[in-house]
DNA sequence: CTGATGACTATAG
DNA sequence: CCTATAGCCATCA
């Protein structure tokens, strides 16, 4: 797999991640099919294009931090593009219990037609 | 090639 | 909660 087939993959699940929730570096790997691969995901966050339209503010540590240093411009950015959509963020982390987001409980209520065997 | 780096993670004390 | 340690792996100097 080439670097821009991962990369596509890591900002095609980054982009799933739903308004109002959270996903670690690591939970977007796996779900890309990049087994250990948190610090790509953090790489290619790192080299995001000019225009993006990335929801990046979405995606946090596994501990619900914040990955920036609380003095940076980055951290304050982020904390209130989280608040802009309900997710509580106190003292620079979020409860991941809460705010964590489920693909599969998600999936159930985006397509269920197709999944649930109706019959 | 080699060693350092980092928007990571899990575990232990 | 915090620090230390050890994995991790693409990049980079």
């Amino acid at each position: 797999m080439d670097l821009e087939t991962r990369n596509q993959r890591i900002y095609g699940v980054i982009r799933d991640v739903p308004k109002g929730s959270v996903a670690s570096y690591g939970q977007i790997a796996e779900i890309a099919g990049i087994p250990r691969g948190a610090r790509q995901v953090g790489y290619a966050l790192r080299c995001l294009p000019k225009g993006h339209s990335l929801p990046w503010f979405r995606i946090i540590t596994a501990s619900g931090r914040i990955a920036f240093p609380e003095d940076t411009r980055a951290f304050r950015i982020q904390r209130d593009r989280l608040r802009e959509e309900g997710v509580r963020v106190e003292n620079g982390k979020v409860d991941m219990k809460t705010f964590r987001w489920q693909p599969d409980l998600d999936e159930l209520l985006w397509k269920p037609r197709d999944t649930w065997d109706e019959d």
